[in-house]
DNA sequence: CGCATTTGACCGGCGC
DNA sequence: GCGCCGGTCAAATGCG
């Protein structure tokens, strides 16, 4: 591609911030942030892995099948800005192929989508009719953004990842963008992992057995970073959070 | 004609 | 030190 990029594609780590710490050691440390996505009936129109795309455009770049899945995972990156280096993985649940988990690895280097967008904020004024006809028509997905509600999400998500008990629930809420057809849940792994680990020890998703199928809270323990990593992550999410709220 | 997707090969990291 | 697995790149093909 770039003669003058690298082979490898290092800007990720290199535009990473406190975590380059443990990314240069582990470059598989770095920030991750896993959605799980439940593809209702809707979702069987999604062809393989549907990635229920967010607000950016995402450009497929690889497909592995991974070790222990009988479904291939799929590699995106951010197609919106030709500098973003953030990634996706999208792979199916292996015990329950309607529940898509995605993996969300570094940061947005843009704002955001196409929020000025004329075209979504018809959406917004109107349900548009005939547009999104003939724009986006399997995919019942999001294209809900209206704009990034920057409502200081970090001051809740804080909140959460400090707390522990009741919260989670309170917090675990934010995360459910019920659109239309999916039902999406951020798994949160440092905010959760300390409890969750031993609430669902028996469960032993964390472990191997049962992964990410759990029909109310999900949550993965890959990410050892640091939580700030995680929540700046979050940032980037959330205007679909948000979004999903006001849906 | 351009862009996106698909498939195979290669590289790096981690575990044994 | 070797082998395995995950992740990314690169080239080719298809579709819009």
């Amino acid at each position: 591609m770039d003669g003058s990029v690298s082979p490898k594609l290092d800007s990720v780590e290199s535009q990473v911030k406190p975590t380059e710490t443990q990314a240069s050691k582990r470059r598989k440390v770095v920030e991750r942030v896993v959605v799980t996505v439940k593809v209702g009936d809707n979702g069987g129109k999604l062809k393989n892995d549907g990635p229920p795309s967010d607000l950016w455009s995402w450009r497929k770049y690889g497909q592995k099948p991974i070790k222990g899945s009988p479904h291939p995972r799929g590699y995106y990156r951010c197609s919106t800005s030709k500098g973003c280096s953030a990634k996706k993985q999208v792979e199916r649940c292996k015990t329950d192929a309607s529940m898509l988990i995605i993996t969300y690895t570094s940061s947005h280097n843009h704002p955001g989508p196409d929020l000025d967008s004329t075209d979504i904020k018809q959406s917004l004024k109107e349900p548009r009719s005939s547009l999104s006809d003939d724009d986006k028509p399997p995919t019942p997905k999001q294209e809900q953004v209206p704009e990034v509600a920057e409502q200081e999400p970090e001051e809740e998500v804080q909140n959460e990842g400090s707390k522990t008990g009741s919260d989670e629930e309170a917090s675990e809420d934010h995360f459910h963008y019920l659109q239309s057809p999916l039902n999406v849940i951020i798994s949160q792994e440092d905010c959760f992992i300390g409890t969750l680990e031993k609430a669902h020890d028996s469960l032993g998703f964390l472990l191997d057995e049962e992964p990410l199928c759990c029909p109310h809270i999900t949550t993965s323990s890959t990410a050892k970073s640091d939580e700030n990593d995680f929540f700046d992550e979050l940032e980037e999410l959330y205007p679909y959070l948000q979004l999903s709220q006001v849906s």
